[in-house]
RNA sequence: UGGGGCGUCGUCAAGCGGUAAGACACAGGUCUUUGGAACCUGCAUUCGGAGGUUCGAAUCCUCCCGCCCCAGCCA
């Protein structure tokens, strides 16, 4: 799976824990909170979750963190689940909530109150932030802290039996309001909420936070390594020091860098505004970096995959290149995707010396890349569509596609030379093509004849169907969307444009989701919206494009 | 000027005291019925900086600089 290089940071871990037998089976979980969809900074971290578990032999859990049920819901766990399956992943029948534990969190959390380590605090919520202290000034002591065990076990029952109102009273650890470590003053472990939880009901008056929960979890499960991302560091001696006072399993927690990406955001909730205030069409908008929008999009689970190998695990903070992940893409969707043509932007090219009313097929390759694929039958007549930027009147140079006088391929169908150029009287505008076909080339080929440096795609015009496309650019113009203001002031106006053109015949009736290589443009996708009759397909990724490279460079030569 | 992390090519990232892997990107070339793909070549005398230890340092020590995270009854 890995490239040829040294084990990561965490496999080298996880390799020394079980040498020193500190785990004798290696268990890690992937531990969404069901209040966002995934994106790719989540299949990071899937696949170094259900990655380290598999190489080593072990298993991984999916375990939904649910403890907080005013920002979580049904919805999400389903979209979770179905995303990371698509993702490849399986985690059996191990699939955990994190509420199924409250009992025995509630009860560790009496015994913690037992042992004089844990206590109600009546403090308001801005009285405990003021105590709190600076990142440079020490916290003060809460005037409830040295409560008896007895007052503490009565207070923290009644929470739970919902005889305060919320936000007036939360259990916390009296660990110590002096730690260097802001985590260690004196940590919230529960909070009255008297709001339904979506899977256990009205039971609950009372939900733990995330530090006291999560080892409480990982512990429940006979976790060995819980892995998580750089900014629970400061959390993991809280981690360690409720496992340790309790005496139960205890996980080593590792943490690494999450990804981030140019030109998109990666947090919950930028995602969810982008979403809930329309700058996108829903969670699986194409332009999203959320997993269903990059299913939509026409990525692969195997790219992603790959693409989070290549990426590589480690503690520095990194900013990932787009272009590795459309890489990932081409190069998955080159040895798997049909060919077929597409003429995005149409012009008219009328054979004149082709006969009225003829037609001929002509054999093309399904995917040069893979024999084995087999071939598909195109329809050629006197009257075609070619791509507009297949046509210069006045060609720059190294320019070698068709111009008046000028000759190129058709692809797997004849050379054509073009000989007139037709253009609206009135708005100068080109309406279409005059060509002549030489039939001495059928099939795209002059054996030991003249060879041509152009070759275009295209469609024969009487069998073409209209269809839509869909081409996406960046979401953001800057790679990093939070330079400046806002971040949706650097959003891309740019993002989708929809267009009209015609493919092949024969793709009419295409599926959804499925992936073709139109040829010279790009990956596209069939989109779920799409229907016989009114086709739209998504552009995953476009081919590399050497002459537009070559042309932008003159352009700012020049300009 | 509290604590916790991190700094190796444009971007990721190996390297774990023996003299800077790889990938993407980029540049040039071969080939080509996709200006695609494939293939070949090039691309860090240098590892945030300065000292020190050592025969030898990206790797060890010291100091300095820069960046990220933490003051939710979010996760």
């Amino acid at each position: 799976m890995t490239e040829a290089t040294g084990a990561n940071f965490i496999q080298e871990a996880v390799q020394e824990d079980l040498a020193k037998g500190r785990f004798s089976k290696v268990i890690t979980r992937f531990p969404p909170e069901p209040n966002g969809y995934l994106h790719i900074g989540h299949a990071k971290a899937i696949c170094i979750d259900f990655g380290i578990a598999e190489e080593f032999g072990g298993v991984c859990n999916l375990r939904f963190d649910d403890t907080n049920p005013t920002k979580e819901e049904q919805h999400y766990i389903d979209a979770i689940q179905d995303n990371v399956r698509w993702l490849g992943f399986d985690w059996g029948d191990r699939l955990y909530y994190a509420s199924d534990y409250f009992d025995r969190m509630y009860a560790w959390a009496i015994q913690l109150i037992k042992d004089g380590k844990a206590y109600v605090d009546d403090q308001t919520p801005d009285e405990i932030r003021e105590n709190r202290g600076t990142l440079t000034e020490p916290g003060r002591p809460s005037p409830y802290r040295d409560r008896s065990i007895e007052e503490n076990l009565d207070l923290f029952e009644r929470m739970q039996a919902g005889e305060f109102p919320d936000g007036s009273r939360v259990l916390r650890a009296k660990i110590d309001m002096a730690a260097p470590n802001l985590n260690l003053r004196d940590p919230v472990m529960y909070r009255i909420l008297a709001v339904p939880h979506h899977r256990t009901g009205n039971r609950w008056k009372i939900y733990p936070m995330y530090d006291w929960a999560h080892g409480l979890e990982d512990s429940v499960e006979g976790i060995s390594h819980s892995l998580c991302s750089l900014e629970f560091e400061d959390h993991r001696p809280l981690y360690d020091w409720y496992l340790e006072q309790l005496g139960i399993h205890h996980p080593r927690q590792i943490e690494f860098a999450r990804l981030e990406l140019e030109y998109t955001v990666l947090s919950k909730r930028k995602l969810i505004q982008l979403v809930e205030g329309g700058y996108v069409t829903g969670w699986d908008d194409p332009r999203l970096p959320t997993l269903a929008g990059l299913r939509r999009r026409g990525y692969t689970p195997a790219a992603i995959r790959n693409f989070c190998d290549r990426i590589g695990v480690s503690k520095a903070h990194s900013v990932v290149e787009f272009a590795l992940l459309e890489h990932c893409l081409r190069e998955e969707l080159n040895k798997s995707a049909p060919r077929t043509m597409a003429v995005l932007r149409p012009l008219k090219v009328v054979l004149t010396n082709y006969p009225e009313g003829k037609v001929e097929e002509f054999e093309a390759d399904i995917n040069p890349e893979d024999p084995s694929a087999g071939k598909r039958k195109i329809p050629f007549s006197r009257e075609l569509w070619i791509e507009q930027d297949d046509f210069r009147e006045d060609p720059p140079k190294k320019f070698f596609r068709l111009s008046p006088g000028r000759e190129v391929r058709l692809k797997y169908a004849y050379y054509i030379t073009c000989n007139e150029v037709i253009k609206d009287p009135d708005t100068g505008d080109l309406i279409e093509l005059r060509c002549k076909y030489d039939p001495e080339t059928r099939g795209g080929w002059l054996p030991g004849g003249r060879k041509v440096k152009g070759t275009s795609h295209w469609v024969s015009a009487p069998h073409a169907v209209r269809a839509e496309f869909r081409l996406y650019d960046r979401l953001f113009t800057k790679p990093n969307p939070d330079e400046g203001k806002q971040f949706l002031s650097n959003l891309n106006a740019q993002s989708l444009e929809s267009i009209s053109g015609f493919i092949e015949a024969g793709l009419e009736n295409a599926p959804a989701g499925n992936r073709y290589q139109f040829e010279r443009q790009g990956y596209f996708s069939v989109d779920p919206v799409s229907k016989p009759g009114a086709m739209a397909f998504n552009r995953s990724v476009s081919l590399k494009d050497t002459w537009a490279k070559i042309e932008n460079k003159k352009n700012n030569k020049n300009g």
